[in-house]
RNA sequence: GCGCCUGUAGCUCAGCUGGAUAGAGCAACGGACUUCUAAUCCGUAGGUCGCAGGUUCGAAUCCUGCCAGGCGCGCCA
């Protein structure tokens, strides 16, 4: 409906500048907004204000001029007029709007779809949790942010890839080996001293029994290298599935698991390097290497190869990076946690450096989350592995109710998540309020089958019985449907769609209380019945694109 | 010290990349179930958008400088 609008705009623009009475052809790009008072319309554009330069003349004149020449044939218009420094706002007909009903209707389960993507291919990382323990809230929000996006991102036309990268090589990987062979050492008898750099949570000692009921005891009493690799192997292995099970009972699934330690089998971290050697990116100094940050922002160079012969984490991401954009994803965005935030600026230096532009890499940083139990902070000790598992709080509070809420803020901001609103069943959490729309109305679907009511599709009586102004406002907020998920998609903001799901529920809930949708008057209720079901194939669309269930009871 | 994020109602947060009289939800107070689900709704109250300048027709939004909180600044990951 917004793009009729502009059109109008556009060409009373055209006809006022073919009359004579704007004297440029110059016009700015049309931009149609929602005005959020009832009496500037349903519409309005601020034209006037913007093209006031070009045109050399008073805004209001500009606006005048707009509302004399806009086209008298349309049906859908009631009246254009002239506001505040020179707003144009526009008056729909009641009429105008049930037609979003049929669309809605007939688009169906692709309602909201759009193609602003044209089939570009994205790769959204995220997750990428290291290998070295089980998943916790903190974890869980980036998996929604970067899941929900990868939905919405796919549903506007971008081919989307979802991809989590497997830190298995270096230090961490050691010590997790180390740490599961000396819990198993234990558990053959040995006394052992566990050092506190060692991973101390519980699975350690679980991974290491299962390693032993595998193995057998002798397994342990060998003493070198191998075995604690081996150890390290088979421990990454099982973390990385249970990390892969729980994400799955999130929703949240990955195409690709890509592994750090390829990235060294293939050579391709040593080609890297000898490229940017060559190029003289990565330069030698003192006994070390050093990749020249600086040169595209950084505020200083970093190290990519030890003085002892190591390569740092950023040697092996920079050739990661190299390899996504080698695969042929022409847009890379990484969701991090936010204290990774230092490292953006060598990360897009190395992007730069390996032939990309700056736009095709993007980073999301997602706030921490704080975890409360009735407003209580939980514990989250690190080293003591005394903390909370993503499964666990899965488990109390369910994947509808975590995901939803994950979403409730900007992923820039902090968030707490407290154990028990997330229980709840009440209207502290927002989930239900949504869901709650889903049910009511598949309940009125329901009865109203059992009354041989029509309830498949598009009905006419819907053209002329939908007047009421809470039926209007219901079907605005249909309307704006599709901009918002093209908003979100563009800023890459997915919690846009909860906050719009939430209001879109609290319309409905509004109208479902002062309004019967099955009345005695037949043509009204197939009209409402109508209405109803589309604003029920939103709802479920809208929770879909979240990864949240829409229930017929509750 | 430098950098990033945040600062909006008592609390938790939105605010459609510059629009008109700044919005929700909690909490508080007062109302609505014989009806298609009260996990709901209606009403009341609540504001110097951290502070000070600047940019322009117009600023919560953009720029600068302060103030406060969080995080980060390794040849760690």
């Amino acid at each position: 409906m917004k793009l009729f609008v502009r059109d109008l705009v556009l060409t009373a623009a055209r006809a006022a500048h073919a009359a004579g009475v704007l004297p440029s052809d110059d016009f700015p790009a049309v931009e149609v907004q929602w005005p959020k008072i009832d009496s500037h319309g349903d519409f309005s554009t601020n034209f006037a204000m913007l093209s006031a330069k070009s045109q050399k003349m008073a805004p209001r004149r500009i606006a005048q001029a707009l509302v004399d020449h806009m086209p008298k044939d349309t049906k859908q218009l009631a009246r254009a007029e002239i506001a505040g420094p020179g707003f144009v706002n526009f008056f729909l007909h009641p009429a105008a709007w049930p037609p979003v009903v049929r669309q809605v209707l007939e688009a169906d389960r692709t309602y909201g779809a759009c193609d602003i993507g044209r089939g570009q291919s994205v790769q959204v990382e995220f997750v990428s949790a290291n290998p070295t323990g089980p998943l916790h809230v903190g974890h869980g929000r980036g998996a929604v942010v970067g899941d929900t996006l990868a939905r919405l991102l796919s549903f506007c036309g971008y081919n989307v890839q979802r991809e989590y990268y497997i830190n298995d090589s270096g230090r961490q990987i050691q010590t997790l080996g180390h740490s599961v062979l000396l819990r198993g050492r234990e558990l053959v008898g040995h006394t052992v001293n566990f050092p506190e750099a060692c991973y101390q949570g519980g699975y350690i000692r679980t991974l290491a029994k299962d390693l032993l009921e595998e193995r057998g005891a002798a397994f342990f009493e060998q003493d070198d290298e191998a075995v604690a690799a081996e150890c390290a192997r088979f421990a990454a292995g099982r973390i990385i599935a249970g990390i892969r099970d729980d994400l799955g009972a999130f929703g949240v699934f990955f195409d690709e698991w890509f592994s750090e330690q390829s990235l060294y089998d293939s050579g391709q971290v040593d080609a890297v390097l000898d490229d940017l050697k060559t190029s003289g990116v990565v330069y030698a100094h003192e006994d070390a290497w050093w990749f020249r940050t600086t040169d595209f922002g950084d505020e200083k160079d970093r190290v990519v190869v030890r003085g002892d012969g190591r390569t740092t984490y950023f040697a092996s991401d920079i050739a990661y990076h190299q390899n996504k954009f080698h695969r042929g994803f022409e847009r890379v965005i990484d969701v991090w946690g936010a204290d990774h935030h230092g490292y953006i600026p060598r990360m897009t230096a190395a992007v730069q450096a390996v032939g990309r532009r700056r736009e095709q890499f993007q980073v999301l940083l997602v706030q921490l989350v704080s975890l409360l139990r009735g407003g209580q902070p939980v514990a989250m000790g690190k080293r003591s592995g005394e903390f909370i598992t993503l499964r666990e709080v899965l488990d109390e509070v369910g994947s509808d109710a975590a995901r939803f809420i994950f979403l409730t803020r900007g992923y820039d901001s902090s968030l707490d998540f407290d154990l028990e609103v997330a229980k709840q069943q009440s209207n502290d959490n927002p989930v239900y309020y949504v869901q709650y729309v889903h049910a009511r109305i598949a309940s009125i679907l329901h009865k109203a089958a059992s009354q041989g009511l029509p309830i498949d599709g598009w009905h006419e009586a819907a053209e002329v019985h939908l007047g009421e102004v809470e039926e209007i406002q219901l079907i605005k907020a249909l309307d704006r449907y599709p901009e918002t998920i093209e908003q979100s998609a563009k800023t890459l903001a997915p919690h846009r769609l909860t906050f719009y799901l939430r209001e879109l529920a609290a319309l409905f809930h509004a109208y479902y209380n002062k309004h019967r949708v099955l009345t005695e008057d037949i043509q009204l209720t197939a009209a409402r019945l109508c209405l109803v079901l589309a604003v029920q194939k939103v709802i479920r669309n809208g929770l879909s694109l979240v990864g949240v269930s829409a229930p017929d009871r509750m």
